[in-house]
DNA sequence: CTGCCAGTTCAAGTCAACTTGAGGTCAAGG
DNA sequence: CCTTGACCTCAAGTTGACTTGAACTGGCAG
């Protein structure tokens, strides 16, 4: 089988049809031709997709990621860049290690309110002075049916 | 003095007065009366500015945190949901740090091609797999203005 | 008394990364 | 041949946390 479809693609890469097609749209990837109206993609888009997936995961932005592919579609990923990117989530790490101790001594403290407990009340004044810096939860995705399995790389393989 | 006007709030707190009106509007916070049309905040509004961005860095939502809240308007934080976040926070700093070894592995890594290094590679499918799971980089504030230092409380006054 | 300017309201805009909806097309199966 | 259903396009909607713009108000310095 030389190209897969969209649906195929999305099948085996975890990723919806509609994602695909903003992705594509954005230059993300490129799909190679179509059967009828149907996109075709080169098997290769699925490196491709997994790529994109650990810059999302890393932190990277779309447009970030984006501008890590040189025109010929090959990755041309700057080390620097990653090196930047690993000192950032060094950081984060950090202070999540911070508000990850301040909220299970919180969880635990004896004072009768948060505001009498020693402990909170520090990590309050941490917060205000932003020296716990921000952070955004990422809400889940809706339909996350290939996502949490373990073994849906190869669905069903044949 | 008794009660504080906007402008020494978001002074005080680093937080923008339309941060302030929208949190007010949102029920986060109260403004205790007016002097002619400017809200007057209590000094206390002060803690709980503080308690909100304690929660917004820990990764709680506005909407979350403002059930933190009793109908009094004390904090009624449910320890158990400060265990939970702890929790979830353990499992962002596991993704986070195996995200910060690849990437640090990358970035030193002397394979040519970024594709032909195995650890990128397994990283990669880790990615793949939803392993690492999603985050998002949150985008730094245009201008954080109170938040790195002390001084420099001058917004763009004039 | 008169401006000024910092405050006010309300609606709408922004940003990122998608998703959804309406209306259309086409290849394959019955 | 005709229906069916998956795909197509393009525009608009969603979410969360704010910010911005336009039009307005009112206390206070001069």
């Amino acid at each position: 089988m030389r190209d897969i479809d969209i649906a195929e693609a999305a099948r085996l890469s975890g990723v919806r049809a509609s994602t695909l097609r903003f992705y594509e749209e954005k230059g993300l990837i490129a799909s190679h031709g179509r059967r009828g109206l149907r996109r075709l993609f080169d098997p290769a888009v699925l490196d491709r997709l997994a790529l994109i997936a650990l810059g999302r995961a890393a932190g990277f932005s779309l447009d970030e990621i984006a501008r890590m592919f040189a025109p010929d579609g090959r990755p041309r990923i700057d080390r620097r860049m990653l090196a930047a990117k690993a000192e950032e989530l060094e950081r984060t790490i950090r202070k999540l290690n911070a508000m990850r101790d301040g909220l299970r001594h919180a969880a635990a403290c004896p004072a009768p309110s948060h505001m009498e407990c020693p402990t909170f009340r520090r990590l309050l004044r941490a917060a205000a002075s932003g020296a716990i810096g921000e952070r955004k939860a990422r809400r889940p995705p809706r339909k996350s049916f290939a996502a949490t399995g373990r073994e849906q790389g190869r669905a069903r393989g044949s």
